[in-house]
DNA sequence: GGACATCGTGAAGTAGATTCACTACATGAC
DNA sequence: GTCATGTAGTGAATCTACTTCACGATGTCC
């Protein structure tokens, strides 16, 4: 019999074995996870502001700079001047920053394969559908509040 | 079609808004994350030298020394004499360092019912054995390597 | 051409975390 | 007993991430 708690204990102890695992990608390309988001999310959306950077990551400008000068300094990102806001500019991966996202993303796709990759398609339907379900009534409970 | 990408996604993503929620949490205790781990760990297995909380925490001693300091000054644990050894200190829960770790599972009880607790116990059980059977893939995984 | 908002960054400070060195105590060998 | 070696906690110094505040340089709009 499964509980409430136990579903969201177990789904908070994946959650945790996933970030050890990143946590491992991380040391062996010798940057933090702050950097490795950052690159993340550059590598989701282009080239970008630190402004809209700062919104991504979900904080301030002035840390963005801070990050953004570590990345340029181990080469993973160039500043480029904005074409047409010289106020703004534009935080682009170079061909090493490309490289560490893609590396990023196999072996994100690849340990999801290797967890759920045996589990017969019903079974995981249901489990997505749980997980969307879920999230949705999580979307829910933040309104009301 | 859940893909095995998309499930790992989901699960991260919901552990991402459940820790939001645990951020909540912290900010209306005035408490860092760090601290209301410790809280928790101490909750869980009760009055500990600062060398067993570093191993359950997974951080060094000194940094143990450090939110302990914290905490004893906000009044949520102690630091007693070990008895038996007197180069140890106990460090225990005061009375508002246990209502803060009841509130905390009071708290995370209540979460867990209001986005699980309307699903079906056939799926709800269907959800619990997909994740239990991939967190042991995992440990795998980890031997392995 | 002002008034006002926006983009990035210097300065200063907080918290978490580390390493290294050191003191106090424990323990087992002799 | 005492001596060697190991263990518990902490001071000092340092790192990264993060914040707020102030400020200069641009953009925008009437």
């Amino acid at each position: 019999m499964t509980t409430p708690t136990d579903a969201l204990d177990r789904v908070l102890h994946l959650a945790t074995l996933v970030q050890a695992d990143l946590a491992r990608f991380e040391r062996e390309e010798g940057l933090s996870t702050s950097r490795v988001h950052l690159l993340w999310v550059l590598g989701a959306s282009g080239p970008s502001t630190q402004q809209s950077l700062a919104t991504a990551l979900d904080v301030t400008p002035r840390n963005v700079t801070g990050l953004v000068d570590g990345l340029v300094g181990s080469g993973h990102v160039t500043r480029e001047p904005h074409p047409g806001d010289r106020r703004a500019t534009l935080v682009t991966l170079t061909d090493l920053g490309t490289r560490t996202v893609d590396g990023l993303a196999t072996s994100h796709a690849d340990l999801a394969d290797r967890l759920f990759g045996d589990v017969p398609a019903e079974r995981l339907a249901t489990f997505g559908e749980v997980l969307d379900e879920t999230t949705q009534r999580f979307a829910q409970l933040m309104e009301e509040a």
